[in-house]
DNA sequence: CCACTATATTCGTTATTTCGAATATACTAA
DNA sequence: TTAGTATATTCGAAATAACGAATATAGTGG
């Protein structure tokens, strides 16, 4: 695969590479919203949500137009959401293994031995 | 969503935000491979080639398996393959997008504009 | 034991990210 | 014009990431 692709993966990742931003993702998941809105919901400083904002543009994550006084934002492509979806299954499903060797682990293991084991 | 759910996605997308590391989960792409295999064809320093794989097993994106000297390095879950398909037909879309606006701002300004503008 | 190979870790340096505070810009309404 | 609201940008500090050089660890075969 090309240096380009690669580089523009590893952009949007970086781009999303933060909890904040990935709220703001998901707060768009249904439509756009106005900046304000976005702050609102975030519960963070108007200046840290702009910066994240300027970098989710930067990226080409979202998209922005302005209608009047406010910045309306929104997903520039749904495949984004996928992308989400797919880590969130892959989140449970992590769960569910580590528990199952959690599991294991305690049955295979005397107590006695969980305590003292190096 | 939870705060855990969403910690854990920034992470796995900080774990992939990172040119070289991509290019290891692609060569991962068909199998196991030894860490020294994808050094050779990383053509990078051994130090840093080790670094960004201990990052991507700190992120839970691959693991590892020793076999006498060597370590065996695979894909933990193949739900990041996927992630990294859609990515790159986003990659494509995008560019189709790109061209295709440029071509429209060439056919509606004229060339003299182009050149002077702003 | 020693020497060799494969891989990981530590260290120091430089670059990048993140945040809040302060400031700037753009728009609306009076 | 001025005041007010919404958003963006700049600045400086602290935290984190990336790299190569050097070193450490673990395994193999004499």
């Amino acid at each position: 695969m090309s240096d380009a692709l690669r580089q523009f993966k590893s952009e949007i990742f970086q781009g999303l590479a933060n909890p904040t931003r990935i709220a703001i993702v998901e707060l768009l998941r249904e439509g756009e919203l106005p900046a304000g809105k976005l702050i609102d919901k975030l519960g963070i400083e108007q200046a840290n949500a702009s910066q994240h904002l300027a970098v989710l543009r930067a990226k080409q994550i979202v998209v922005s137009r302005k209608v009047g006084n406010q910045v309306y934002y929104s997903i520039r492509d749904r495949a984004l959401i996928e992308v989400l979806d797919i880590l969130r299954r892959y989140f449970y499903a992590q769960l569910n293994t580590t528990v199952t060797m959690l599991k294991e682990a305690a049955r295979e293991t005397p107590k006695s031995r969980l305590v003292t084991r190096r």
